[in-house]
Parts: structure tokens; C-alpha cells; sequence
RNA sequence: GCGCCCGUAGCUCAAUAGGAGAGAGCAUCGGAUUUCUAAUCCGAGGGUUGGGGGUUCGAGUCCCUCCGGGCGCGCCA
């Protein structure tokens, strides 16, 4: 990594220069950079963060670091200081072709770091069986399932995994509105109740059943018949949420159900546990668990009056349960809605002797649907959505999850279905593609035009212009965007990174050929840069989970 | 009322754990293909980063305050 290499040199010869000034110094906020493109290749802001300890002027400590940094003169093309004390970089040309070499060798493995022993889990998505995944779901399940690869890529150990409930007053419910439903095929004349599902799917469903149990519970309701019907909307949910996921490209490791919990007594280990340490108390029939001794919030119940426990009782339990698998960190992925359980949460592990970093929550905002220049207000419940499917057919398995991931997860999301299906040739996911497939494109044309493309050969030919300098700069990137992406838990590091790449990719080709038979060893020279190109743009896509395509 | 998130070009969004004239795409206008894919490139217009204070050598980014929007504040999940 370049910017490793420059951060070393300047950290050394600060600490030669000043080892008994700096002693308190931490580095804090030490940084070397990517400057505007007048400024040179990389940057420091070293001696304005030290102007204040040594009580010297920056542009004093930049002559003098300059000057120590001039001896160093294999990797230094040029050193400069500019504006309040910046100081400036660019590299010896061989700097940047070994640094490509490196790519070349490592492939698939570049960026890729060495295992750490560390676990991690995520859990994302977590939607019960009532209904198709919305497009908010969508979000979350990219959001979960690109992070949860770059977790992968820097060296952790990942678990994803799915989180339901199957049993509850929802899916009760939805046993009802799917019996209606059926009854309604019969044009048996009955309403769904006012909190049922409203959904047109649940009247597909209910066409199969119809047919397969014909009249045989027309008119007829009880416990029993709910379980028929709870079971078959169950299963068919499943197979409709599970498609869709599918579909994505995005893969659970674990399905994990509530009920679980109940029934290898979790839940009540944890009662017992909390009442051990005098946290929990009784009041008006309930259980309640005293998170105000932890955070300024109200004191939460457990277990009702009526002895079945909350959603928090259960939640708990599963954080329980997943300290108790030796995970070190877990991550959920929550909407922005879920924010006010974070503090309970937090209190509760606490409570139970889990270390603070453990349990961490990545929120993200909503998502909004624009169709036909109007707010879509949805409603799982009313029915009145458009289901992620939906949204998959219109725009395509690629743009769904690129335009998912661009967005910072902190950031409502706008999202113009019109403008999606009309204008999807224009969307950003097929810019970055087009670089992909321009440089198959010019491998393929190699061949025709007689040059053979020699890997690691000729590259003395390379970085005589900026250009291919600052390429081989930003793909050297890679490695540390992967460590912005999980410092920041923002997919949308990467789709950033990637459409500035592929920017300069463009530029590149339009100002240069790359295939000239009149000079092969300046074009095998171009073909290898184009090769590390599409191994880091690979890498990119294969975390983004977007194709690849040979031709567009 | 209290808490969390957000407010950046006409629209959708960026902005490298505070860094140097705030950048893309779409939309508008004007250019570039006898040569490797024009799903590309070049150029123009468009901004007091919601307003006002503060911290700092330096603020879109941190603090305070006001305005506007989203979401929470259940023995729902």
C-alpha cells in the first residue's frame, strides 16, 4: 500500500527530528491523502497538526521534513509544500509499477486479508412470514450482504442469519385473512378484519388452497383450521420471501426462529439470570426489567400479565443466545423505526454481563417510493406497497442492488421507480460495468490484432504519462477503501470508489490507444494495467454482487 | 413535549475518521466516432452546503441555537 509506505517515511523522520518534543504527541489525526489532482499524487497534513506541540510555524516544520524526506530518493519523484503547510507527493515511476506487479500476482487475493480468529455475526432482514419482502427489506438485505462480505475480506469470521417469528398475534392474522380470502373464492361474503393483511398475494394463495381443500372449511373457523391455514401461509411466505432473496444473490447461513428461545429455555435462563442480579421486579401482573438502573428510559416489561413474554423479553434471549455462540461482535441491521430499542438493548446486555462493543446496531433510514411522480405510502398490512419483486423485475437484479448499496445507510432514500425503468440505461450501475466490459473487450481484440497479451512484461513502458500514474494510485486504493467500507459500515465507500476508478478508466482509454500494433511493447504494456484494472474492478463487483459482463 | 436521524446544484446523491476554488449522475445547452465498444469523452450554465453564533491554522463535517422534514416515545414488533 502506497500510502502506508509515505505514512512510514514521514512518521520516521518526525520522530527523528523530534523525538523529545513530540513524546506527546499521538499522530491523532495524522493522515496522508489523495489531494486535488494540481496538488500531486499524495499529501500530509503533518505540519500543521505539529505546529502546536513544537511551537514552530507549519511551513518551517514542512522545509525541514522535505528536506530529510529529499534523501529518500528512491521512492520520492518530487516533494512540495503548498498553501498553509501542506506537504505534497508524487512517486518514482516504479513505485507505481511494482505496486502493480503486486496486484498482478495476488489477483483474487488482493485486498484480501489473513484470517483474525475473530467471529462475527449479522443479522439483517429478519422479516415474519406475513407477506413478500418490500423494498425496504431490499435495502437492508444489500446493505447486510455486501457489509457481511467485506467482513469476510478483512479477514473475519461470518455468520449471516434470519431472525422470525412464526407464532404471535401477526401470523394469527394472516391465518385469518388468507381463511377469508379462501371464503371470499366461494364468493362467500366476508371481510378481512381491519389489522389483517390486505395483500393481493394472500388471494393468489388462496386460489391454490380452493382448489385443494375445496369448500371443506367454507364458513368454518377454529383453532384448528387457524394452524391449516397459518401453516400454509407460513410455508408459501417463506418460499416467497425466500425466492426473492434468492433472486438477489443473497444468502442465509442461519434461519433462526423465535420460538427457539421458548422452547430450550432461553428465555427463562435470562429471567433467572436477571432476577439473580435483583434487575427485575413485579408490578400489575408483569414482569418488568429495570433498564432505567442502566439509561435514562423507562422500565420495560418482560413478561405480561397474561404470562407470554414481549418481543424485548425474546430479544434479549436471542442476543443471549448469540453471546453464548462465541461471537465477538454481532451487528443487527435495523430501520430507522427500531432506533428506540437500541438503549433497552444496550441495557439489557449490560444487564447480563456482555461486553459493551458486542452488540451493535447498523440503523438506515427509509426508503421512499416515487411512482408516477407521487409518494408511494406503504403499508405491509393494507397491502399497499411494491414488493421488492416488483422492483427486481422493473430494474433488474444489477441496479436493484448497486442502487441500494450507493446510498450511505444513514441517508434517506429516494427512489424513482419512473426514472429507474425508463432511464436504466443511464444508471450509474451500467457506467461501471461499461469499464468492465470495454476491457474485455480489448483482450478480445488483442487477439485479433495479433498482439499477445505477456503478464508482467513491458511494464517499463508504463506511467510516462499522469494518467497511468494515478491509475495504478487509485487501484492500490482498494485495499484500504475495503477498511473504510467496515470502519464506517457504508457499502456505498465501495460504489464511490468505483465510479471514480472507472471515470479515469474512461478518460484513459478515450485519450489514449491502448492496442497499437505499431508498438507492442507499449500496447502489452497498456494491456497489463487494463488486467489490473479488471482484477480490482472483480473484486468490486464480486463484493457489490453485480455481474460481470464480457460485452454490453 | 422529549429522544434519534437528516437538511449540500432544478432532481437523486457524493465529499477520503476537520484539510487546499464543495463534486458526480439525471435534466438543459454546445461539441467529439474513416482508428481498441459513443452505455464513452470534452465543454457551458447552475451553490451564501436551511438560518445564526462558536471551537480551529482550517468547518458541509465538531459544539450551541433556531427553522424545516423523517422516525420513535405500548403489557406492538
Amino acid at each position: 500500500m502506497l500510502k502506508r509506505k509515505i505514512e512510514k517515511e514521514v512518521r520516521d523522520i518526525v520522530n527523528a527530528l523530534w523525538e523529545n518534543e513530540i513524546k506527546d504527541f499521538d499522530f491523532k489525526g495524522f493522515k496522508v491523502e489523495i489531494p486535488d489532482e494540481r496538488f500531486g499524487e499524495f499529501s500530509t497534513n503533518i505540519a500543521m497538526l505539529l505546529a502546536r506541540p513544537l511551537k514552530i510555524k507549519p511551513l518551517e516544520i514542512a522545509k525541514k521534513i522535505v528536506h530529510n524526506l529529499n534523501e529518500k530518493d528512491d521512492l520520492f519523484e518530487n516533494i512540495e509544500i503548498a498553501g498553509p503547510g501542506f506537504i505534497n507527493f508524487s512517486l518514482k515511476k516504479d513505485v507505481y509499477i511494482e505496486s502493480l506487479k503486486n496486484i498482478l500476482r495476488l489477483k483474487k487475493e488482493y485486498g484480501r486479508k489473513k484470517p483474525l480468529g475473530k467471529k462475527v455475526q449479522l443479522e439483517f432482514v429478519s422479516a415474519n412470514p406475513t407477506g413478500p419482502l418490500t423494498v425496504g427489506h431490499g435495502r437492508q438485505a444489500i446493505i447486510g450482504d455486501v457489509l457481511s462480505k467485506v467482513f469476510k475480506e478483512e479477514g473475519y469470521e461470518v455468520t449471516t442469519e434470519y431472525y422470525f417469528n412464526d407464532a404471535g398475534r401477526q401470523m394469527d392474522l394472516l391465518a385469518q385473512s388468507l381463511w377469508v380470502r379462501y371464503n371470499q373464492f366461494f364468493e362467500k361474503n366476508l371481510d378481512i378484519p381491519e389489522d389483517g393483511y390486505h395483500g393481493d398475494y394472500l388471494k393468489e394463495l388462496a386460489k391454490g388452497l380452493a382448489s385443494k381443500f375445496k369448500r371443506d372449511y367454507v364458513g368454518k373457523w377454529n383453532e384448528e383450521i387457524k394452524e391449516i391455514f397459518k401453516e400454509m401461509a407460513k410455508d408459501s411466505m417463506f418460499k416467497i420471501i425466500k425466492s426473492t432473496l434468492r433472486r438477489l444473490g443473497v444468502q442465509f447461513d442461519v434461519y433462526f426462529n423465535e420460538k427457539s428461545l421458548l422452547e430450550d429455555g432461553t428465555v427463562d435462563e435470562v429471567i433467572n439470570l436477571l432476577k439473580s442480579k435483583n434487575l427485575v421486579y413485579e408490578k400489575d401482573g408483569a414482569l418488568w426489567f429495570k433498564v432505567s438502573e442502566f439509561v435514562d428510559e423507562d422500565d420495560k416489561v418482560l413478561i405480561r400479565s397474561n404470562g407470554i413474554p414481549t418481543y424485548f423479553m425474546t430479544d434479549i434471549a436471542y442476543h443471549y443466545n448469540k453471546f453464548k455462540r462465541k461471537f465477538d461482535r454481532v451487528y443487527d441491521i435495523w430501520g430507522a423505526d427500531h432506533h428506540g430499542h437500541i438503549p433497552r438493548m444496550k441495557a439489557a446486555m449490560k444487564a447480563l454481563g456482555i461486553p459493551d462493543d458486542f452488540f451493535n446496531v447498523i440503523l438506515h433510514q427509509f426508503v421512499t417510493l416515487k411512482k408516477e411522480g407521487k409518494e408511494v405510502k406503504m403499508s405491509t398490512r393494507k397491502g399497499e406497497f411494491v414488493t421488492l419483486d416488483e422492483l427486481i423485475d422493473s430494474v433488474g437484479v444489477d441496479a436493484t442492488r448497486y442502487f441500494f448499496a450507493m446510498i450511505d445507510p444513514n441517508t434517506h432514500m429516494i427512489f424513482d421507480m419512473d426514472l429507474a425503468v425508463s432511464k436504466s440505461n443511464e444508471n450509474p450501475v451500467y457506467y461501471v460495468q461499461y469499464a468492465y466490459a470495454r476491457i474485455k473487450s480489448l483482450f478480445r481484440k488483442a487477439v485479433e490484432k495479433g498482439i499477445t497479451y505477456k503478464e508482467e512484461e513491458n511494464l517499463e513502458f508504463l506511467c510516462t504519462i499522469p494518467q497511468e500514474k494515478l491509475l495504478i494510485r487509485d487501484l492500490d486504493l482498494f485495499d484500504e477503501i475495503l477498511e473504510d467500507t467496515l470502519r464506517d459500515l457504508a457499502p456505498n465507500k465501495l460504489t464511490n470508489y468505483a465510479e471514480k476508478l472507472v471515470a479515469k478508466f474512461h478518460n484513459y482509454y478515450t485519450d489514449n490507444i491502448i492496442l497499437d500494433i505499431e508498438n507492442k511493447e507499449l500496447s502489452n504494456a497498456r494491456l497489463n494495467l487494463c488486467k489490473g484494472m479488471e482484477i480490482i474492478l472483480s473484486r468490486v463487483f464480486d463484493i457489490l454482487g453485480i455481474s460481470k459482463p464480457e460485452k454490453m
